[in-house]
DNA sequence: CGCTAAATTGAGCCGAATCAAAAGTCGTGG
DNA sequence: CCACGACTTTTGATTCGGCTCAATTTAGCG
């Protein structure tokens, strides 16, 4: 059974604009369907050219580049309301992967179409120009983690970045969180060994500050975890949903 | 004595899309003045609320983010025909700074009459879309860089990056370019200290695969640097200009 | 129960950081 | 014209955070 954006899930979450009863109707239009994919399959590959547009509806993934010599570099983990192949949209070609984590389901547009609708819509073409923007502020934070923080400010800073996107999500009830994702994924986001990655992790659990285990992420104080990753900016910004 | 889009000296170098002598002389309509700056001025601060956007018509300069430790990741380079200020102008306040490397002459755009126009010309707005696009695809291949690459690795691939880009922009003659940043610049975008960037520097020179001292960087084969740099991606794609 | 994948833990090593100091560059003023 | 100061580049010595190697435990699963 077809999820119809009218009854869209998502678009109550706080973490997306607010959209009128029409606006989601019209959205209807372009939805050619969806698609339901088992975890660990690869929903776009370096190189390809899909002819789809998604956006998530359930379910998580990652973004990873792999490098000639084999090594992995993961760009970005994916949640639901997260629109994907933007770039293949618009560029050709991917320039990296995207893998589910879990079993997903995403809503499925058509490229071709989608253009034509952000022609007719320059309102929504303007929230893909927003949508972009965003995306190169946090691949910017992202980019200045990696570069410039130690370990455990590393992973405590991804680790913020979880809780607070999944709040905005409502996923996280009494300061716990579904985050299933592998310590070999964390650690290739953020350019840290597994090893390490681990050992980390179990500092800041010994300290009290987060505790990632079983898939599920508990965070008793954000702020002094955020304190602790060197983290100034706070509130997630809402962001439009396609 | 102000440029006229018309003779614009960028729009005829192979890095850009072909322009239309109409396309010109109607940019020239949203093109309020010039702005020249001195080495070592801030153009954009992290956090300010910018009413201009900008583009490079001349020089060079550089963005970057400063964390609250007081440590700085240089997130980008700018060169002529880079576009600024969009981040500002979509979301309301930059998240990085952008100071000029050496004196600069931009292109000043008024923030509100630039959305009108791409109300009008939607071709433009994708320009737009496309532009952010491949700066996401930038920011990817720099994380992946900075994740997971050497010292030698990450020296010779932003090298390889500086020449390509150099040569696009008929920067290069005799395999030399000007590239007038500091060994601390570089460091500072590769996650390295200054001494290690140095003997880097040093190391690549030693072998004969590139040199960079007193801001001219040459480089003898590119394609050995670029295996060096465990880059694969060849072509730098033309892009639009704004 | 054996099999495979993920999480842990310990030991030793190395790439890159830090510390420290010298040497080259350049503008400025006496 | 030279001396001075501020900055950038270079070089050497030492230290350490995080990596690699290796082995063990834990957790599903047919």
């Amino acid at each position: 059974m077809v999820t119809k954006c009218v009854n869209c899930p998502l678009a109550r979450k706080p973490l997306f604009k607010p959209m009128s009863r029409d606006e989601l109707a019209y959205m209807q239009r372009f939805k050619v369907g969806e698609l339901v994919v088992d975890p660990r399959t690869s929903l776009l590959m370096e190189g390809s050219n899909s002819p789809q547009l998604y956006t998530t509806l359930r379910g998580m993934g990652l973004r990873y580049k792999t490098l000639p010599s084999g090594r992995r570099h993961v760009i970005g983990f994916v949640f639901p309301g997260d629109f994907i192949g933007l770039q293949a949209g618009v560029m050709g070609e991917m320039e990296h992967s995207v893998e589910a984590s879990t079993s997903m389901t995403l809503c499925v547009f058509d490229r071709a179409e989608f253009w034509n609708f952000l022609k007719l819509r320059t309102d929504r073409a303007f929230d893909v120009i927003w949508l972009s923007a965003v995306e190169e502020h946090f691949l910017g934070e992202a980019l200045a983690t990696v570069g410039q923080r130690t370990a455990v400010e590393k992973v405590a800073w991804a680790l913020v970045r979880f809780y607070r996107r999944g709040k905005m999500l409502h996923m996280v009830e009494h300061g716990s969180m579904p985050l299933p994702y592998k310590q070999q994924d964390l650690a290739d986001a953020l350019g840290l060994s597994l090893v390490h990655t681990n050992k980390t992790l179990a500092k800041l659990r010994d300290r009290q500050l987060a505790n990632w285990s079983d898939g599920i992420l508990s965070v008793h104080d954000v702020d002094r975890l955020a304190a602790l990753a060197q983290d100034d900016g706070s509130e997630v910004v809402t962001r439009p949903l396609l």
